[in-house]
DNA sequence: GACGATCATTGATCTGGCGCAATGTGTGCC
DNA sequence: GGCACACATTGCGCCAGATCAATGATCGTC
């Protein structure tokens, strides 16, 4: 209780199932920019992993307000919090490559299989692990906390390469109600992130972190 | 598109673990107000399902900033959320019974278990459910439909009783940590609700609502 | 390759909720 | 049963971020 040294950070691995079990069973599906893959609320037959582009699960409320839970990027899964019915919305957020998977012949494989059995639950878990990191984002963090945690986090999903140009797949708005923010603190803070110096912006869908050890700082990542 | 009917709100049943499975391997522990039942980042070995009082689960940043995640009452259980080591601190609301788990029993029985494995499924995605439904308090609700989605939550999580007196077992500053406010706007936005008749205030730990309809229009629940 | 549309950025102003401070109110403990 | 302490409430000024408004950049498309 006395040494409050930095809990090391428990960070929940993406599950990877199984090719050979899950494989089979998968079909390649196509979605337009904006398309909704499914809604909060629809019957929940199917289930999607990113093979391109990127998804966004969403939450939105009668009068237009929208919470973002979580993106879905390449080898991300989702759609697999059933009840019977979604809980969320997912739409493209540009043109996206998905397997979907029938929902009956993986409970079957589930039954089956330990392994397919135990990713299923990592998924959850994953997914479980990362609804409770963004509540502390929502709960208690300020904007500029907010906007350096979302880059840190696009920098750690960053998938095998080690370049500083990170990829930023959604719109200010995405990030924006991702963040609980509005889209023009989005642009002040990245705005003022660039005039510091910590990062540049070359377009819309890229940012270039030029100091990355700044940009944990100000994350406060390190709880 | 066209006809935004209001989505049947899909409300995720807290799991009942088989009384017959579970029963065996339960060890009941008692905790008194403000210990700390695990903390985030210990060896996750055992679980938890609440008999008496209540426990808040919650993160903290270095400056002691802290979100609770959720509380858990009479009936629910806590600290499933394993991966080796627990990613969220237990603390008791006030002087509690537990039963607890060891997890390596759990796995056991779950891995023989048809039923048990279910339920441990179904109790992981109750937690997240319930963390999707955060988001969105978090992200985008007023100071107002916080706290009036908070009664509603708790009239909705009472357990048989219809008494228009609902038990709150948290302070106020629990209150605020779970909905990402402080303590006086929580007090201000209870005495503005009293003011307008909506609700009354015996004591610190109880509130009759009067017109639950009135909260429930004001919680924007309906989304 | 110019048009229209969407998205991004920046400035100016406004405000909901915060921070601080002072005062009430239980509530447990000796 | 009275004292001390933690918790709750209320007032007041302030500020981070929202809102409103205008301009700039980018992109698809005919």
């Amino acid at each position: 209780m006395y040494a409050l040294q930095a809990a090391t950070t428990q960070r929940a691995p993406r599950p990877k199932f199984s090719n050979t079990a899950l494989g089979a069973i998968g079909t390649v599906s196509l979605f337009e920019r904006n398309n909704t893959i499914f809604a909060e609320g629809d019957d929940a037959d199917r289930a999607y992993k990113v093979v391109s582009g990127g998804v966004r699960l969403c939450k939105m409320m009668p009068d237009g307000r929208r919470q973002i839970a979580a993106f879905a990027l390449p080898g991300d899964y989702f759609g697999f919090d059933w009840l019977g019915h979604h809980a969320l919305t997912a739409e493209a957020l540009n043109d996206t490559t998905a397997i979907s998977y029938a929902r009956n012949r993986l409970e079957r494989l589930g039954d089956e299989d330990h392994d397919v059995r135990a990713e299923l639950y990592a998924t959850l878990r994953h997914d479980l692990w990362a609804a409770q990191n963004h509540l502390i984002i929502l709960g208690r963090q300020s904007a500029r906390e907010r906007v350096t945690s979302f880059l840190v986090e696009l920098i750690e999903r960053r998938k095998g390469d080690n370049l500083s140009t990170i990829a930023v797949p959604m719109t200010r708005r995405d990030m924006a109600d991702y963040l609980g923010l509005t889209v023009e603190t989005i642009c002040r803070e990245l705005s003022a992130l660039k005039r510091e110096g910590v990062i540049a912006i070359p377009g819309r869908h890229a940012v270039i972190v030029h100091d990355e050890a700044a940009l944990r700082r100000a994350s406060m990542a390190d709880d």
